[in-house]
DNA sequence: TTTAAAACGTACAGACTTGTCTGTTTTCTG
DNA sequence: CAGAAAACAGACAAGTCTGTACGTTTTAAA
């Protein structure tokens, strides 16, 4: 089997170990062993750990809206799509033992210079907000405020991912899907 | 002026870094540095950088469910006091640069063994969940599902929270307020 | 005043951190 | 086949990390 190229190999091997470790307790040297190439090598590709993680998170963001937008694609367009993401959250989340949310875990503890990791965070936040509005956008009627709501919901995700993870348990993502119901009636 | 006693500077200056900076921002040397002690001090207090985690923590907890309350106090028992602890929130946090919750930012990212800090994270969490819960079975109808509703609230306390952090900006404490608003109707 | 307790200053230990560098090897391309 | 590119192995640098130890000083208590 030929092998993955050496700066997919760092981003794979960086991802899971950024994720499932975290970032702070990921060093150089646990990601070159686990992907298998040479620190030098690691350095011609990438400038620094931070420009690692910012391209980390990037692949991450890609994959997830993909993931989710794929879960989703069997449900019908606007306000059932919005409420099935918590569905989706579930299923996701149970796999990785509530592990939480990749962007969460990195931005609440960096160095104060690592403002590319911060940027990538915001950015993405931002895209999953828009997602959101234009679902909601598909099937709303006029009387509807659906930038607001859309940030209540946003508020609810954001909650029930980082709820699950400290207690480990799925009722959070289960509570928020009902809230979310509840606001969009 | 009498000089505080080793202990409470040593956790007066971990409880400064390790929200500030964050956890794994803050080494030993740091907080001794801070707290004007000796490390021989620090380690005669406490066993282990973990330890006094712990302790800021509960401490933490303490000092800040007590500024709530106070805050709250004005308000009339009940849901109207509920609704209110997102002006409190919006208040801390405008202060402290929507810096966010000093547990969400300490569990994401600790070394495996550390349970301690997940512990006294979950404890807390279950406390403000229960503060919540108690205030709405004050004023609630009978027919209200208060469980429900506070699991509820508790998810859009924490998203709002995270949130908040991300975006550096208090548009997710507005949002969240207005949901749970919506909710408690 | 004396003794014990508490605290100090700092060296030390061993490990880990990010990042750089150099000679060598392997792979790729013309 | 030869040369360039890519990758390698691993030493090195300088710093930081948590935690221990020891002789000394300061403070508290009897």
């Amino acid at each position: 089997m030929i092998k993955e190229n050496v700066k997919d190999r760092i981003i794979s091997a960086a991802s899971e170990l950024f994720y499932f470790d975290g970032y702070n307790q990921t060093g150089i040297n646990k990601i070159i062993e686990k992907a298998e190439v040479s620190k030098d090598s690691m350095y011609r590709h990438f400038r620094s750990k931070e420009a690692i993680a910012v391209v980390y998170l990037e692949q991450r963001h890609k994959a997830w809206i993909t993931d989710m937008t794929n879960y989703l694609s069997v449900k019908p367009a606007g306000q059932e799509r919005v409420i099935a993401i918590f569905d989706y959250l579930n299923h996701w989340l149970s796999q990785v033992d509530y592990r939480g949310c990749g962007f969460q875990n990195i931005i609440t503890d960096i160095p104060k210079n690592q403002n590319s990791i911060k940027e990538v965070v915001r950015k993405c936040k931002d895209d999953m907000l828009r997602f959101i509005l234009d679902e909601l956008n598909k099937t709303s009627s006029e009387s509807m405020d659906t930038k607001e709501i859309s940030n209540e919901i946003m508020v609810l995700i954001e909650g029930a991912i980082m709820l699950s993870q400290i207690q480990k348990a799925n009722w959070p993502l289960v509570a928020a899907k009902k809230a979310c119901e509840r606001l969009l009636k």
